[in-house]
DNA sequence: GCTTGCGCCTGAATGC
DNA sequence: TGCATTCAGGCGCAAG
């Protein structure tokens, strides 16, 4: 379940494995992997062959490889998507959907177990593909106003954990963030965005930043050598939880047992002392 | 125009 | 033991 942390760490990873390096043919295993990219797999072929990756670049959760003639490769990991630089002879994954060859032999292989994730070819889309241009900046962009984000925020007529959600206001916070978010900044998740007091709307989105951080910080050590990605086992989300995943847990601020809910068809946990249910109505 | 809900997908975990 | 059901999640789009 990549979200921003995870997706800079691949990031990063592609920026220092794969850049300069030349693709040479690849190949579609899954249509359903580039369902963005229209004109099929012979197009997006045909795109990428003979092209050299000048850079590594993301916003919120979608990362692209600009191209050298001005397009990019753009992908998003949904929730089990890994991109992996291989040696060559290495046997394939057993959720290969696309594979790249590059012109030192090694391969750029994107391995997707639930295919929720997807690549495309953005043409002339090297600086921000214009797949992205309702996707709102991420937190760690220069574009990102944070004022203007609180001011969005607040007329919005929804609660606070779906506009976290809502990447056309803030992009890369996934369910998991949005959770821990919230319990730093002792919001429930249903409180309308319209009662939040200015002050309140800043806490969250400080929050924001402070879990994104601290992940990147543990979640930038995970990954080395050969391959970069997101491995749905370990190295994700080692880092330790306050709220997601512990119901029933004590809560480390008051000892109240975590508790689990139902909520936007996904689960959202709480602790219900620090982050009591609004009353309302609320104003 | 804005908000809400659903379908997509597969394997692990759970229920009977 | 084995089969069926539930659950996880982000995104795009249709419906309200």
């Amino acid at each position: 379940m990549p979200e921003l942390p995870e997706v800079e760490v691949v990031r990063r990873g592609l920026e220092r494995h794969v850049l300069d390096a030349t693709i040479v043919d690849a190949e579609v295993f899954t249509g359903r992997s580039i369902r963005r990219h229209l004109p099929g797999a012979p197009d997006f072929v045909d795109r990428v062959r003979d092209r050299t990756l000048t850079a590594a670049r993301r916003r919120g959760k979608f990362l692209w490889l600009a191209l050298d003639d001005d397009a990019a490769l753009l992908a998003h990991l949904g929730m089990s998507g890994q991109l992996r630089v291989q040696p060559p002879g290495t046997p394939d994954e057993l959720h290969l959907r696309i594979r790249f060859r590059l012109d030192d032999g090694r391969e750029l292989r994107f391995v997707d177990q639930r295919t929720f994730g997807s690549m495309a070819v953005s043409a002339g889309g090297a600086i921000l593909p214009s797949e992205l241009a309702h996707i709102a900046p991420d937190p760690f962009e220069a574009g990102y106003d944070e004022d203007a984000v609180v001011d969005a925020m607040r007329r919005r007529r929804t609660n606070v954990k779906r506009a976290l959600l809502d990447q056309s206001l803030i992009s890369g916070v996934g369910n998991i963030y949005a959770d821990e978010a919230l319990w730093v900044a002792r919001l429930h998740y249903a409180r309308p965005t319209a009662t939040l007091r200015r002050a309140e709307a800043r806490r969250v989105l400080a929050a924001v930043r402070e879990v994104m951080t601290a992940a990147l910080a543990v979640g930038g050590t995970s990954f080395d050598a050969l391959y970069v990605g997101v491995d749905g086992e370990r190295g994700y989300f080692t880092r330790s939880l306050e709220a997601y995943d512990r119901a029933g847990e004590p809560c480390s601020r008051c000892g109240s047992p975590i508790r689990r809910d139902r909520f936007m068809n996904r689960s959202s946990f709480t602790c219900p002392r620090c982050q009591p249910r609004p009353r309302r109505p609320h104003w």
